[in-house]
DNA sequence: CTGACTGCAAATAGTTTGCATGACG
DNA sequence: CGTCATGCAAACTATTTGCAGTCAG
């Protein structure tokens, strides 16, 4: 099956690889966050390992055309997610299995134009994570 | 000058040294962010040199102490600033000049209890930064 | 005095890069 | 077939740790 994510990036001139293919489908239709080390480990069980550099080079590409975004809460840089088609949206994650859940309903608009009358700031993006426990997570605590 | 950073360091039982004073007369005052790196470059100038690793114990320290908070936006991790005495607050951070200013207004409850109803998460917490530009560097802009 | 602290160097972890080989389109 | 991509290893960068000597209290 052939996903968005692969279509996108043959679209804009890269190749499909093998490689490619595992590391997207390894991604692809979780909602958990991932890492380049996370990639590998999963992606090398099945098959005969593919090189971490390759990991990173895919992510790379994977991020240049906005396909996944990055998260800021999961301890050390460098988790992301897989990208809804969402123009602006956040992130709540799960502290405990690391699922993550997209919402745009935030309303920072406010708060915003607060802080430029208070601070003379010209206000660019900002940056917004919930950090909590899931349902399931919840159930499954002692 | 006997800082606030250095009285709490001291209660809490660990040693003033040269090498501390220096690491906490760097960043105290100051509103900017800095990194391990940072520090080390500043306080090298003035004296001869202290250790890398020293500055980064000292920085642990003070982490464990919640004397300074860690910033996300910093383009790489490990950006620190130093915390105000305040409990809950968060940063709007200048992505030119890097200074950060506080704020506490931020009003997320009502997003937080829509959210744990849509969703059944249970928020334990959330991280906010506005990355915006600083009176004096929109001045200084071309 | 004595335990805590420092500097140094070595160890570790995470990420990037150069280059020869291999394979997609 | 000509690129572009891969794998490997080496190079980097950032951070941590072990240890012997030093110093604050």
């Amino acid at each position: 099956m052939k996903t968005k994510l692969l279509i996108t990036i043959k679209k804009n001139g890269y190749k499909i690889t093998p490689q490619r293919k595992a590391v997207i489908n390894s991604i692809a239709g979780s909602h958990s966050h991932f890492t380049p080390e996370s990639i590998h480990k999963r992606v090398s069980d099945g098959c005969q390992g593919i090189g971490l550099a390759t990991i990173y080079r895919t992510i790379n590409i994977l991020l240049n055309l906005r396909l996944v975004c990055e998260l800021y809460t999961g301890g050390n840089c460098h988790s992301y997610v897989v990208r809804r088609p969402v123009k602006h949206h956040h992130h709540l994650v799960c502290s405990r299995c690391k699922k993550v859940v997209d919402f745009t309903d935030c309303d920072l608009k406010d708060i915003e134009i607060k802080l430029s009358k208070g601070t003379g700031f010209k206000v660019d993006r900002h940056l917004l994570e919930f950090i909590g426990t899931c349902p399931d997570c919840q159930k499954a605590m002692p």
